[in-house]
DNA sequence: TAGATTGTTAATCGATTAACAATC
DNA sequence: TAGATTGTTAATCGATTAACAATC
């Protein structure tokens, strides 16, 4: 594994925008620029030009003065500070709606991931085609997740069954489980688990589109 | 709207906790608990138990030395305080995959908000069902969100078609837009845009997955 | 060289935590 | 009363920002 040379502890809060500084470089990359100044980049993903290069700064130097960051390579140095520039493998147990969507969602391959296999427990949705895959039954999951070296777990079952399909996924070994179900799971502490909920962000944003009806400002 | 005595200016921070706090909350009213100490709900919801008094410190006074917080009073409480006390609509943009996982979604009703509408430009999928909601030309989306006063839109259509869906909903009035979709798209000043990228934590969690492999500790 | 932009320091700001008196 | 737990203060900690010298 490549490390840069300044490994301090680095700050969570930092880890948590890389991926967002990733994506604004996808983006840009995709629109065939080749450098891009923190000034540019502050504006696509949101975040004080100042914070971002200090950010950057925790990892080495990876711009030049008077000209920027060259995307390409910045791209690839996020990539392996993440860990994102090999491909990592999903299991999905749920082959309803949500599974199928998160099976389809775009934004994974272009990120280094690569949705391996969907599992349900129905009869009637095994043997049904995602994509490229076909959805094989549960009674499968443990074999393929040791033979594919599967390291991520997605629960996409109604809320009755997550903790069941949480069990199953980490018997099988995941190393992580996002859960997408508002259901409650527990896991092993070898597990990480993290619960996706949507509506935590709806409700939040709630809150203050209740104050900016009354007052002026964001 | 009723507010609270202590109106200082409330960290976002705390905003953003809240709706963790009343998800555990939730289940544990489920489960037909009625008081909890912060000691607690510090474990389910995963937050330092004197950071929990403090937050709802900023709101007022609702729990008992010696007692803990009455739960359906601490529930009503801070689904005022989020403006989750009544319902919101919710207009769905695409009805694919993503789009019916969205509408089918348990987490929504239970806290708040409702699916009003989902709407769609494909001729094959308009006058579908899901759930008890049948899918509408996109042409209807105007009129049914100002009919219904619909605040809340959410982009479950294909990137490509990601700006052009959000400028209908803004142009319809929505108030604040969720993008599920992996593209960059613009909004005018007076909507709120919610990028929320599932991928995001995938990378994010991908980080300590590769220090934990080498290191100990979380 | 002149202009631009990084890397980094120093100052500010706000969030987190421990601790404990108040009180149920 | 004794035990428990809140509400709140005070101390710590870390993140954010502005500013600027270094340098492309």
């Amino acid at each position: 594994m490549i490390v840069t040379k300044t490994e301090r502890r680095v700050p969570q809060g930092v880890i948590e925008r890389l991926p967002g500084y990733l994506n604004a470089l996808l983006h840009l990359r995709g629109e065939g620029c080749q450098t891009v100044s923190s000034a540019r980049l502050s504006e696509l993903a949101e975040v004080n030009a100042a914070q971002i290069r200090r950010d950057l700064a925790y990892f080495g130097q990876f711009g030049k003065r008077g000209v920027g960051y060259d995307i390409p390579l910045l791209v690839d140095r996020i990539q392996r500070i993440l860990g994102s520039n090999h491909v990592h493998r999903i299991a999905i147990l749920g082959a309803g709606n949500l599974g199928s969507a998160i099976a389809s969602y775009d934004g994974l391959r272009a990120r280094g991931f690569l949705v391996a296999a969907v599992f349900d427990n129905n009869r009637l949705k095994v043997g049904n085609r995602i994509g490229d895959l076909i959805v094989q039954d549960v009674s499968e999951l443990n074999r393929v997740v040791l033979e594919q070296g599967i390291q991520f777990g997605v629960i996409a079952v109604p809320p009755e069954s997550a903790q069941a399909a949480a069990d199953q996924m980490c018997r099988a070994g995941v190393r992580v489980l996002l859960n997408y179900s508002p259901a409650f799971v527990e896991v092993p502490a070898t597990v990480t688990l993290h619960n996706t909920d949507p509506v935590r962000e709806l409700l939040h944003t709630l809150y203050y589109l209740s104050r900016a009806d009354g007052v002026a400002g964001a």
